[in-house]
RNA sequence: GCUCGGGUGGCGGAAUGGCAUACGCAGGGGACUUAAAAUCCCUGGGGACGAAAGUCCCGUGCGGGUUCGAGUCCCGCCCCGAGCACCA
């Protein structure tokens, strides 16, 4: 490189390039008149103590890659950031320095809105928002009050996770085997007072919009994740008389219809209405013993799968309506009073875990499918669970029917003969939103002896989280607000007498289930979100995030915008039309955890390379929607990468360069490149966008092309990836305005491709040569030149010729016999 | 156990059923330099034969199959990763 010329210096663009962005507005759409709004959302951040790590540094390159790609493509993209602030995580961090979290949030808002500008992403910073705003979170505060007012949120006593060392409740969906997600320690189960949503009201509707293409163009892998989660599953309500007792049934719930035959006993969980009724004076202690034993243990270990089963007699029958025969009816812990009816015909021939029970408690067993060529009455060793192609057995008048039309004709059946009736099941839980805990939006009810619980008033919002110095967790089962008596103590709205306020705050997963929402609204103060705004601007049009959020947030998410729409104030029901998931960054291939000392803190990277080589580098490591392994060595390429375009941009004002001719070769290659770079670009596909883009590099250098325009576009093609180099690059190159706001390169469909093209020759079809002829010779001639080759004269000396095999434009194969 | 991904050089990874290993890293050789770094050029799956040019064989986790042709499609396995897990 001459010495005069200028290298290029991160350290000098990159600070450049935030001031003039922040300066100019650059990235502040016109909210209220935006001619083609495009909202590009990712994920907010927890804004942890530790800064941002190089995972969410992958993340939010990807989703700001593609925003600035959408802008290019002359689209008015807005693009804001937030902060995911409230929550357990910030407050154990807090309590494990001392600090109180309302100091401790504002300094990791303040180091991550740093790391935020330096990675140089396109945000709209004038609309940045952190949950913890009582701003913001009086209007989460108003999002539980619009639930609670259309009757979807509830109070409930019951059974529920508790987090021991973090001393709060858990949704179900932040237990993971039984351990809580975010400290690990075993979950146990206690008896509390709860505040719920009714999510499995909207189960039906939040399921089949999954498969709704108008609505919602997901990763596959996020739908299936969610389809799982609501679990559906179709089966039938059939009602079995108890005997003795006429006017007591017991409903149970099936999915297999079709064994009504084999159903040889019934089973209720412990906590079931009907176990003290079933149970006779014989059976009585045994029952009472087992009912508390069950009660003692937590709902983890009781869902924890391979345990031995357990169980004991009611000393009550019931009456199979199929076959009219009384069964006996026993309590077992391995049916779930959450599922269902809380009760289960057994049919041990045809489900493993009825199969363990009856054996273990020498129960009949009974085949009423057979697999073909199998004997109904083959030895009893495990039960059949895939009948897909077997016939009913032992089944009276359904005898030799096939399993699964005997499925419909069985639920017919019992409708018809009022024994029951088809119902479809889901697995989806109701949300339990109450924390014990300091650290979020303080639920906004007051308790009333007369009016009962009674909702805060909407011009009384927001309930202000007192900051309080004492906000220490404990054992007894209540927030530490229920310490500051001076707080909760407020007259009923409704009759004024002395009441008391909740003391519960919501779970985080409220705040981060409408922000998408808020956006494009911070500055109004009298509404959630611009009627106006909102139209213009949502449903979403490209979110991205984890893969780790498919279930929690997502649904909660959707759970909200869709009730938000029942209630007429969104015209909407799917909150983010189309959705990617990314992949996950591991270093040297391990993964990255603060034990393992390897997390990677990008600070260093930028300081280094500058935000643009790490950048390109996180894009181009690996296929973005997998993830991909962090390497120091790697890093060097893309920043080569950079400096090879930064002098061919200090080639290309050489004057000579304006207008110059370009050789057949790179004028093809470079419009190959445009079309394959915009293919790539929208779907996310960035490590082979890059690689496109160094192909072209590579060939303008290979062939001394320094042309104007090309230069011109390969940078405006790199832009997405490392914006302030780009932008550099453009004011180098004489041109005038952000670079984000030039169109992105057109390219010309017949310049993509050469007239003379390579033809490869195959015999049997292994390569033995090529020719190389114009685009438009024909068959014949083809076939003729091809012979001629040497490679394939050798290989068909001596043979005949069976077939001939002519793929146009590509190759040729020629099929002999020796 | 169930569901969804995935298995390709020394490494990260490319390949609408059509030249496997693009692009990058590391490696080897060379140029420049007092030297090193940086930069530039060449090389780059394994094996056999050959002085060389080259020729041939084998190669995408394993075993079958479909096809003129399979990394790609089908059947049966093995392994790795993620999620769910007594959901009747």
């Amino acid at each position: 490189m001459d010495s005069n010329r200028p290298s290029y210096d991160p350290a000098f663009v990159e600070p450049k390039w935030h001031a003039r962005w922040a300066e100019r507005r650059t990235n502040e759409p016109d909210l209220d008149a935006a001619p083609r709004p495009y909202y590009n959302l990712m994920m907010f951040p927890y804004p942890s103590a530790e800064g941002l790590h190089v995972g969410n540094l992958f993340a939010f390159t990807g989703a700001d890659a593609y925003g600035r790609f959408k802008r290019m493509q002359g689209l008015n993209v807005f693009e804001p950031i937030g902060f995911d602030a409230f929550g357990i995580h910030s407050e154990n961090f807090a309590l494990k320095l001392g600090l109180h979290p309302a100091e401790l949030i504002p300094r990791n808002i303040a180091n991550f809105t740093r790391q935020l500008t330096s990675m140089g992403g396109m945000f709209a910073w004038e609309h940045a928002l952190s949950t913890t705003d009582p701003r913001y979170y009086k209007w989460t505060q108003w999002i539980f009050l619009q639930l609670f007012k259309r009757g979807l949120a509830y109070r409930k006593k019951g059974a529920v996770n508790w987090c021991p060392t973090d001393k709060t409740v858990l949704a179900n969906e932040q237990v993971i085997a039984g351990a809580c997600e975010r400290c690990g320690s075993m979950v146990e189960t206690r008896v509390l007072e709860q505040w719920y949503f009714r999510i499995t009201d909207y189960a039906g509707r939040l399921l089949d919009n999954l498969d709704d293409p108008t609505r919602m163009d997901w990763s596959a892998t996020t739908v299936q994740a969610q389809k799982n989660w609501i679990g559906r599953s179709d089966g039938a309500e059939v009602v079995f008389r108890v005997v003795g007792h006429d006017n007591t049934q017991i409903p149970v719930y099936t999915t297999r219809p079709d064994t009504l035959f084999g159903a040889t006993f019934l089973v209720i969980a412990p906590e079931h209405p009907l176990a003290a009724v079933l149970t006779t004076v014989a059976t009585r202690a045994s029952v009472e013993r087992y009912v508390a034993d069950a009660a003692a243990k937590d709902l983890v270990t009781r869902r924890v799968g391979d345990r031995e089963k357990s169980g004991v007699f009611t000393g009550s029958f019931a009456i199979n309506p199929a076959t009219g025969k009384p069964i006996p009816v026993w309590i077992a812990d391995y049916v779930l009073m959450e599922y269902g009816t809380g009760a289960i015909m057994a049919v041990p021939g045809h489900d493993e875990r009825d199969f363990a029970f009856a054996t273990r408690f020498e129960l009949p067993i009974l085949r009423v499918v057979a697999n073909e060529g199998e004997h109904a009455a083959s030895p009893l060793e495990h039960a059949v669970v895939d009948v897909g192609h077997g016939r009913m057995v032992n089944s009276a008048s359904f005898d030799d029917m096939p399993a699964a039309d005997a499925k419909v004709a069985v639920t017919a059946w019992l409708e018809r003969d009022g024994h029951g009736k088809g119902s479809v099941q889901y697995r989806l839980y109701d949300w339990c939103i109450s924390r014990q805990r300091y650290w979020g939006p303080p639920i906004p009810i007051i308790y009333c002896d007369d009016c009962g619980a009674v909702p805060v008033p909407e011009e009384q919002l927001p309930v202000i989280l007192p900051p309080v110095e004492d906000f220490r967790p404990d054992d007894s089962g209540v927030s530490p607000l229920a310490r500051h008596a001076d707080w909760y103590h407020v007259p009923c709205p409704k009759c004024g007498k002395p009441a008391r306020r909740e003391t519960d705050v919501s779970d985080t997963f409220l705040d981060s289930a409408w922000y998408f929402l808020r956006y494009p609204s911070t500055e109004f103060d009298d509404r959630a979100f611009d009627p106006e705004r909102t139209r213009r601007w949502l449903p979403v049009d490209n979110y991205i995030g984890g893969n780790e959020h498919a279930v929690l947030h997502l649904l909660y998410a959707r759970f909200v915008t869709m009730v938000l729409h029942d209630a007429g104030l969104l015209s909407f029901e799917e909150p983010f039309r189309r959705f990617r998931a990314h992949g996950l960054i591991i270093k040297e291939g391990t993964k990255m955890s603060k034990s393992k000392g390897n997390v990677v803190n990008p600070d260093e990277y930028v300081a280094r390379w500058g935000a643009d080589t790490l950048r390109t580098y996180l894009m181009f490591l690996g296929p973005y929607q997998d993830g991909g392994d962090f390497r120091d060595a790697g890093i060097s390429g893309p920043r080569r990468f950079l400096d090879r375009i930064w002098e061919l941009v200090t080639d290309a004002l050489h004057p000579d360069c304006r207008d110059a001719e370009i050789l057949q070769d790179v004028l093809v290659k470079w419009h190959q490149t445009k079309k394959k770079v915009a293919a790539e670009m929208d779907l996310l596909h960035y490590n082979t966008a890059i690689a496109a883009l160094m192909e072209l590099v590579n060939a303008l250098r290979e062939q001394n092309c320094v042309e104007y325009g090309v230069v011109r576009e390969l940078v405006q093609m790199v832009a997405p990836f490392a914006p302030h180099f780009a932008e550099e690059c453009w004011e180098r190159l004489g041109q005038q305005g952000s670079i984000f706001d030039s169109a992105w390169p057109e390219f010309d469909e017949a310049l993509t491709v050469t007239d003379e093209i390579t033809v490869v020759i195959q015999v049997n079809g292994k390569v033995r040569g090529n020719v190389n002829v114009s685009r438009r010779t024909d068959e014949a001639t083809i076939r003729e030149l091809a012979l001629e080759e040497a490679g394939v004269q050798r290989h068909l000396a001596g043979k005949t010729i069976t077939k001939f095999v002519y793929v146009p434009g590509r190759l040729v194969n020629f099929v002999v016999a020796s």
